[in-house]
DNA sequence: TCTAAAATACCTGTAAACTAGTAGAAAACT
DNA sequence: AGTTTTCTACTAGTTTACAGGTATTTTAGA
């Protein structure tokens, strides 16, 4: 029986990252790095026309964030595994891609070494976290932080008050009455489980929700 | 004469970066990547003992920020050029960066191409950045967004006020009169030129200050 | 030691934010 | 077509934030 390498592709908008994952794993023989992209839609583009394993997938990309891309790949391409990659340990962005079908996450400064085990592993089906993401993912069972799900215009309420405008300009903004923008900042303050714009501004950012 | 190798250092906690600029600087026959390293700590005890030419720096390492990395390479070794490196384009940081003796600054979304030019101009004693980068510094003349400077008690304040917490609970916390928190709340918003705590709070996570 | 800077505290007034409840109209979903 | 969610808007009362001063006591630098 013929060994199959195992397909992976690689999306990350740094080229430097690239290029070191390129010369890193393509010194194992069980992997084949089949193309490397910087961006959403050339994966997606991709994607349509190819078998692919494994995609090792840098949460921050310019045309779309990770947890979308998770969404969609996980929706159209069941069988293509997931690994995260980034530089933030951010609880929540974790979560989220784990939830949106995410099998494993590592942070950036883990050696090749470690990447290759954690292809291998997710290959056969396993998931696989690095030692500091299984902590966090650990601490977070415990404050159950459920992501609150908000409405467009909610959101768009939350930027604003993020940028520090105030209930009436906000108003006068969106063309609504400041009242309903209070109601909406009241929203916002209640299902973020916050008690005041500082904290949600503080939520927001640590969110990405902005 | 006998052409002489540019001698280069990395300094990245990212081990898949380190491996991407070793195989791609390594491919350019006048740059020597002598060592890289993972941490500040290292980072000086080899420049004890070593000449080298230029560091290549990301900007945040475990051990020490590199603002304060860069102040000390300039005042030990002055004739050691440093080029920052990092993924965000934070213009405080990056002013920062260059007023501490930063001869260039790149993001790393830049090809290992455009490093190296950056490396051989920066070597001839010129400076280098990168489009985005000398976008975000011409920008930064116009506002000239002078680091205001924060007392101790200041940026106390300033980090509680981050978290949510209201003046009656923060002057309970420290110690001190609502009425004492209110003056160095009114300060900040003074100092740091915004209007209300939201955009304090925003203000504070942008510049790193909590 | 003198002095400038920082931390402390107070007053007054206005504006905005937060709490709590209600409720109709418009979209979205089934 | 019917139900649910979202967006909208209102009343009314309390609390906190913001702006503009002023002033005393520490702390730290020259």
């Amino acid at each position: 029986m013929k060994l199959e390498k195992i397909k992976v592709i690689v999306v990350d908008d740094h080229p430097l990252v690239i290029e070191g994952l390129r010369s890193s794993l393509g010194a194992d023989s069980t992997i084949d790095v089949m193309n490397c992209f910087e961006n959403a839609s050339d994966l997606f583009a991709f994607l349509k026309r190819s078998t692919v394993n494994v995609v090792i997938l840098d949460v921050n990309l310019p045309d779309m964030n990770g947890v979308e891309i998770c969404e969609r790949i996980t929706k159209k391409y069941p069988h293509v595994k997931i690994v995260g990659l980034s530089t933030y340990n951010d609880p929540s962005i974790i979560k989220q891609m784990v939830k949106n079908g995410a099998k494993g996450y590592l942070l950036k400064n883990v050696t090749s070494k470690e990447l290759a085990t954690a292809i291998h592993q997710i290959h056969r089906g396993q998931s696989y976290f690095s030692g500091e993401i299984q902590k966090i993912l650990a601490d977070s069972i415990f404050d159950n932080n459920e992501i609150p799900k908000l409405t467009r215009r909610e959101k768009e309420v939350l930027s604003l008050v993020a940028e520090g405008i105030t209930t009436p300009k906000i108003a006068e903004k969106l063309i609504i009455s400041p009242l309903t923008v209070e109601t909406h900042r009241r929203n916002l303050i209640q299902k973020m489980g916050v008690s005041n714009a500082a904290q949600l501004v503080k939520m927001a950012i640590e969110q990405r929700l902005i």
